[in-house]
DNA sequence: CTGAAAGCGCTTACAG
DNA sequence: CTGAAAGCGCTTACAG
């Protein structure tokens, strides 16, 4: 690498100080000569400097850079909440480091110490759910804005979804599709803020719904694996011989997907066999067998409001993020895979 | 936020000046009593003092971050690519970066400006195809590798797929499978390598099929339109009725989607108004309806593979990455939409 | 094995 | 409108 052009060279050869040198880079035009201004603009030009952005953040301590933790890079609705996230910080200037927990909180909280090292001006974080605490006091440190997950303690910015409509709306598909027992499958909830309201919802839905003899039942998934999804399923969709007709929800994404393939490994025929909702809408849930019925969530607009409210507090020199909690309204797009 | 302990406290609490610290704080104990760095340890421990890493790099020039500019992040192509280098990098105690070019060669350079003034290490570039000078100029600079899509200039470190037997496996299951005319489909190829090397491939393949009486066709979308691809699928399809047993090759995953819906809406049969193989095995391509018969490429492993030569380069204190072109290879997975 | 001192490339009151 | 000077928090020869 070449000798790097400082901003002393600058100064030299355009024959004024540092520090008006360094007043022409952030753009303090009001206090400078257009003649200096217009003698700057030429040499940096025709010098080809690049101001060092290290050394800026070292003194001014703005780094114009954002930290996101995502607990599964792998998972579609982490990545179409990135591109929200990345959109948002590339219009105002700022830049992200992107970190995958892998829904480990140690993983997390280590990332967490790598981010403040580096300098961050805030963070958008993805939770695993086990790091509570630890979250809670970083918010009083800098900004942080939560997605899709919220912590139990402190009051931290959040953007999620209405979790509750979620699975009414649901919930209610099913009903006036005639079903007369319904089945919810979720991840294990740990921590998880959204895992714990849809199963909660569903209880207190199904409860409501038992005052009309619907059945229902819960599973949960430890680890989302074809063939436990493929054992429940053989489990809870013996019952069609019975006459009894069955709905069941997934609460994500990948178990989503995982049912559809237990369910054509094992021979089952949706809508025929059970009806099913997914959540997430993801590009192919139109293209699959059946095309899938799923619960929507906002996830573009999930990561690209929860930046422009990081920012926006960052713009107005903020030490931590409004913390307010914002829930957006999901939907239900409906497809073959309910079709009665 | 509260004030940041600095070295210098940590050194005044120690009895020893910064330079010991420093040494601590680098791993250099050989040249240190094990009383001090005990010492030291204790202090650091009960201060909780944490380093400043954006001092560290201006001091040091090494960041331990590199900078990943992907052309299109939407593509599960490359999230799985950035997948693979996130794991590598982290591995090595490199975080990433990440900017998301959109196609736009204009932002790619921009981008390449803004990491460079950042004091990134390195970069991992999945290239728009437009700034083929400027990146070659960029690898005489500081190591880059290239993934999934190498440039015309330079020699540039690589790691990308053999798309000539890419081709080869599609071309040959539809022609065992008894095909007698072959359409590829195509996104604009501009100077995208990949695309370019996939048409190449196919002109070559479909020369010698010819001798043996079979057609062939080549379609190229300037953009991925459900309604264009509706339109051209109108067009070649309509062969159905002449008897004739059509193969259509998709040579991207977007693409291969857009296919499957258009033929969804125009109500096509997949396969038997024509056999259908798309690019990359995605998680959904078992599920669609028909499941997808495809031209599998070792995405995680290309992105893994080319974070991993980076910082070898980068260990061993080299500015460029070794210039080699590595090519994987790639796999073709049978499933319904090529059944005859 | 350890320290004093210079310096990485900027920004920021302060003074004029 | 502009400059001199201090300093952000480290690392690195150099000297001992």
């Amino acid at each position: 690498m070449k000798k790097q052009i400082a901003i002393r060279d600058v100064a030299l050869a355009s024959g004024v100080s540092t520090a008006t040198i360094s007043r022409y880079l952030n753009g303090k035009f009001q206090s400078m000569g257009e003649d200096t201004r217009l003698r700057i603009e030429k040499v940096i030009e025709s010098m080809g400097y690049k101001p060092n952005d290290v050394a800026r953040t070292l003194r001014s301590t703005k780094s114009n850079t954002i930290a996101v933790i995502l607990s599964d890079i792998l998972n579609p609705y982490s990545i179409a909440i990135l591109q929200g996230i990345e959109e948002a910080c590339a219009g105002f200037g700022y830049t992200i480091f992107v970190c995958n927990s892998k829904e480990s909180p140690a993983k997390e909280s280590q990332f967490i110490e790598m981010m403040l090292a580096k300098r961050v001006d805030g963070f958008v974080i993805n939770t695993t759910g086990g790091n509570d605490e630890l979250i809670a006091k970083l918010a009083d440190e800098i900004p942080v804005a939560l997605v899709g997950r919220k912590i139990s303690q402190g009051a931290v910015c959040s953007v999620s979804v209405d979790n509750f409509q979620g699975v009414n709306l649901a919930v209610d598909h099913m009903l006036q599709r005639g079903c007369d027992s319904l089945v919810l499958l979720s991840p294990a909830t740990h921590h998880i803020s959204p895992r714990i309201e849809r199963v909660e919802a569903f209880r207190t839905l199904a409860a409501r719904a038992a005052v009309n003899g619907i059945q229902s039942d819960i599973h949960i998934f430890e680890k989302i694996q074809i063939e436990a999804v493929a054992e429940v399923l053989e489990k809870i969709a013996g019952r069609r011989f019975s006459g009894v007709r069955l709905g069941i929800i997934a609460t994500n994404g990948i178990l989503s997907l995982a049912v559809l393939k237990a369910a054509k490994i094992s021979g089952y025929i949706i809508p025929a066999d059970f009806l099913f909702i997914g959540f997430d809408d993801t590009e192919w849930s139109s293209v699959t067998n059946p095309s899938l019925t799923v619960i929507s969530q906002p996830t573009y607009q999930i990561g690209a409001t929860a930046a422009k409210k990081l920012i926006a507090g960052l713009l107005n020199g903020h030490k931590k993020a409004e913390p307010e909690c914002l829930e957006l309204p999901v939907q239900l797009i409906a497809r073959d895979s309910t079709l009665r």
